[in-house]
DNA sequence: TGAAAATGCAAGTAATTGCTTGCTTGGCAC
DNA sequence: GTGCCAAGCAAGCAATTACTTGCATTTTCA
């Protein structure tokens, strides 16, 4: 009764007829990433999803149901990213540029759940879970193969930790200021990119 | 009758014996960083603060009123932080390392008040005001010192404001890490700071 | 067409929350 | 002591919130 997996149904409308369950979850989403758990009542939820608050609870068990539901939608990032770094590059810099992308991407694909994660960091067991090992995921995945350029020689010895740190720190943070405090960089994402991996890669003295 | 402003008091118990007034406010403090300001109701807050809940507000007016008391803390952000660079430094790495302790000091130094500030960065007018420009303060102040130093030829081309970008970020997300999500980064502060100066100047490939 | 499933609607419930009121108590200053 | 002021205590209030129940209505689909 709950939630019994008819995908196929929407032939019939074309688009407009959005199921009613992703409607909610949609409707969560949104809520619950501007104004936070406890702000997303499950009555603004069900006004913004469009259906009657009774719907809601008729297709999930509870509010924290609906949470929970949102938060497996960033169980595969570490996979993501590392696929991300599988085929070959031309050079170091491309690499980084790639992950760069990549990173970014995913925080802007999903940046609702994220920031509902930030937001909920440690109010809810299910967020802490979760969260707990994500803010450092993209980190060791990139610090991983900066190792493993250095093992092969092609890289000094620097702390490869500090240099993914301080490169998805980065993009991180833009994405923050961009789609959290509304505030604009002045400066398309891929040129942050480009001048973001030219600086790890030589510093700022580095340049001619 | 609202906070009449006595502060010669104390004098009688010592230590233990702290404005009620700053009780109260410590409490909300802690809470509405750690719960956010939903989840710091005023029962909460005045349980932990050890006093009636008539007597929050007796010294507030309301709930927002200890909100936007405690925003006040963080007006200075920007004074701090050029102030932090008045002093002469012996090289440009000094001068990164000391920005950085001057940042990510601030930030530990009132965690509470950025947290807030992230959590509720667009649910209450008061805190967009407050918050809205803040993010980009510590990037602006470090990137005007670096195009500075450009401009009497100290430094090459590199774009500044990236380059700001990137630094401060860094010890944003450690930031964050360590006091969000209570992940340690295996690695001291003070390390921290060097290493991240040293990369930024030189890149991961300068190294010798 | 007809049964089953999904949704709407009305109403309600127990708990919580921000905030108020009236009154008492206790300490300090004069 | 007397008066004042801060704080405690008990009680309550109106609004909100998560969630339920019962029933009517619509939609789906075989």
């Amino acid at each position: 009764m709950d939630h019994p997996d008819i995908e196929q149904k929407l032939g019939g409308r074309g688009e407009e007829e959005q199921e009613t369950r992703e409607r909610i979850l949609s409707a969560a989403r949104q809520l619950m990433a501007q104004k936070g758990y406890k702000g997303a009542t499950t009555r603004k939820i069900s006004e913004l999803a469009g259906v009657n608050e009774v719907t809601v609870f008729r297709h999930f068990k509870n509010k924290v149901g609906i949470l929970t539901e949102l938060l497996k939608e960033i169980m595969d990032v570490r996979e993501q990213l590392e696929q991300g770094l599988q085929g070959e590059f031309s050079d170091l810099k491309q690499m980084l540029v790639s992950y760069a992308r990549t990173y970014y991407g995913l925080l802007v694909e999903r940046k609702e759940i994220f920031m509902i994660c930030m937001i909920e960091a440690d109010n809810h067991p299910e967020v802490v879970q979760m969260f707990s090992s994500l803010p450092m995921t993209a980190v060791e995945v990139l610090s991983n193969k900066l190792l493993a350029f250095q093992e092969q020689g092609h890289l000094p010895k620097v702390d490869p930790f500090t240099a993914a740190l301080m490169f998805v720190s980065t993009f991180f943070y833009a994405f923050m200021a961009k789609y959290r405090v509304n505030l604009n960089l002045e400066m398309v994402e891929e040129e942050l990119f480009e001048n973001a991996s030219e600086i790890l890669l030589q510093g700022i003295k580095g340049f001619k």
